[in-house]
DNA sequence: CTGTTAGCGCTTTCAT
DNA sequence: ATGAAAGCGCTAACAG
């Protein structure tokens, strides 16, 4: 309707004060007179002024309140809720973001960062595509922008990267098991030469220690990481002299196999025998795995990237190779068909 | 690492020309001498030049490439679908977009909208958070900025709007049911008074007449758009004196009372009876309902609320008012606890 | 406290 | 085919 941009200019005029004092006023400095912000703040609402901040931007060179966000996919809930996370913290810090979907193509990340980039965006939190390279973010760490990596992380990239901390998860599960009752809990599935393996088994061990129990070699059955990986383990498991009560199994996969298992051995999981697997969220095309499930909370990921992005943002200079950890533990209750799993959290 | 941005002149300096001479080759203007732009390409290169959009965006009247979109709950896999549909048509067209989670809050939902027009938003979709008035709306369509309404409609405003066509995704269900073979296909569940169950009776209606088969009012049973109501419509159905074979419920939650209507006939649902059933996106809190559902294909209709803000934008002058509609008959196939549901497209 | 005067990085006539 | 100069809407020194 309005045929062209109401400006500073034009409010200064019909106020009958100058752009600069509409300026003061539009950032609330407290060096302009009661009065005067009155009357511009009245002539403001009046002509329908909206501030551009673009303009602002461009003579201020300060950054520019805008953060970028990049998915590999969307389509899982798990990355929209790590977005929905970012949002919560980034739009009370007075933050818009940019997102978008890489939907698992490293061109498509290329083009989008670069776009991105014109846009002059404060910071980045990319949950990198497969096949990132470090060089597709060097330019940005180069400008200086501070860049957080979630979920994966991309080798060699001087960026921060925050990814769920296996050791402190399997510590949780444990730890749940403990309180339940179970004073025999095996560690089941997955392959023994692993990082990963090493530090979920680290922490069942460290937290049966801590409260007491044994942590028999014996009690840690490393097959695979499949569904039939975690068969065999139930089976060699409940042949030992004292069975376990109860397991947690390295992956949601080996986590299904162990309840085959046991359903076979004709007992009931999550009642004769308790089972709690890691959901591997990051190859995530299957959900509600066991009865219950060690996962880290998306939401709680998404605020915690994004915490870090403005606190790299806000220090001015960039300090990259910060690695950090999130894990929660997670009850899913198993639920059946037309029944959308509501989760609960355990522990902090 | 740099101190400051390498702008135009710092390029032109360097390849020995004229800051509008660079500024041509960026356009990609056809008035520059093939060397010269080869030389200041190579010059680009090697700064690290990067583009700035906001301060070519300041000089051009040309509206930003930038779009806003609000979503009313990104935790909700429909609307993250929506989301990526948009998201796919915006990047092809060269658009970076907005993405905001407005959680139902119809006061975050202003914040958000205020920040976006700040920015300088070309248009914006909306999924609007329930509550939201023509007024939240009014700023933005007086300032020609295009809007398009999904999902939900907001009552007196004057935007374009897209929701899904019941009347369509009714005759497409029982088209579906047609090719199967039935031919006493029954409509149940839903408060008669309605204006979407009017709707779905109505596309129920002209697919039967469509294919020659009666439609009887009686085959009509409007109880409850609750699990009980489809108990109470499968009850009532099967009694009569020809009883039908199949069924368009009204609902996702009615479907499912047809379920346990007919296992407590002792009929399986699915083989010895066909159940379709509107899967009521805007209130799903519950998926996978009955064996068949119809829903709108969410990536869809983001894709389709893109072209149309692209193409208000493109058009210059924002035409309101403009109601359309997309449906897609969908079969979900049921699947037990752990398993995601794999969706289907049957017709377009 | 308020007005003047320069620019931020870019595009765009208008000359050349 | 290229350069000079003006200006988009705003903020940042300085003056008054």
């Amino acid at each position: 309707m309005n045929k062209s941009r109401v400006t500073v200019v034009d409010i200064a005029r019909a106020a009958g004060v100058s752009k600069s004092t509409v300026s003061l006023v539009l950032q609330a400095s407290p060096l302009v007179n009661e009065a005067t912000r009155a009357r511009v703040n009245a002539v403001i609402r009046e002509l329908g002024y909206v501030y551009n901040r673009g303009a602002a931007n461009l003579r201020q060179s300060a950054s520019s309140r805008i953060i970028g966000i990049i998915v590999n996919d969307l389509t899982n809930s798990f990355f929209a809720e790590l977005a929905v996370g970012m949002d919560m913290v980034m739009q009370s810090a007075g933050y818009v973001q940019f997102l978008s979907n890489s939907a698992e193509s490293v061109d498509r990340q290329r083009e989008v960062i670069a776009s991105m980039r014109e846009h002059g965006i404060a910071g980045l939190i990319l949950s990198p595509a497969r096949g990132t390279e470090a060089a597709d973010l060097k330019p940005l760490a180069a400008s200086g922008i501070p860049v957080v990596a979630v979920v994966r992380n991309v080798v060699g990239a001087k960026v921060s990267t925050l990814f769920s901390d296996n050791y402190a998860g399997a510590k949780d599960a444990v730890r749940h098991l403990v309180s339940l009752g179970h004073t025999r809990i095996a560690f089941l599935g997955g392959i023994a030469n692993t990082t990963v393996f090493t530090e979920r088994v680290e922490g069942w061990r460290d937290a049966l220690s801590e409260a007491g129990l044994a942590a028999p070699d014996r009690l840690v059955i490393g097959t695979a990481a499949s569904r039939a990986g975690g068969v065999a383990a139930i089976e060699r498991a409940l042949l030992l002299p004292e069975a376990p009560t109860a397991a947690l199994c390295f992956n949601d996969a080996a986590a299904f196999g162990v309840c085959d298992g046991l359903r076979a051995a004709g007992k009931e999981p999550g009642r004769d025998f308790a089972v709690v697997g890691f959901d591997d969220v990051i190859e995530a095309e299957t959900a509600v795995p066991a009865l219950t499930t060690v996962s880290v909370d998306p939401q709680g990921m998404g605020r915690r990237a994004a915490q870090l992005l403005l606190k790299q943002i806000n220090a001015g200079r960039v300090e990259p190779e910060t690695i950090v950890s999130s894990v929660r533990l997670v009850v899913r209750q198993s639920c059946g068909a037309g029944q959308t799993d509501r989760t609960r959290r355990i522990s902090a």
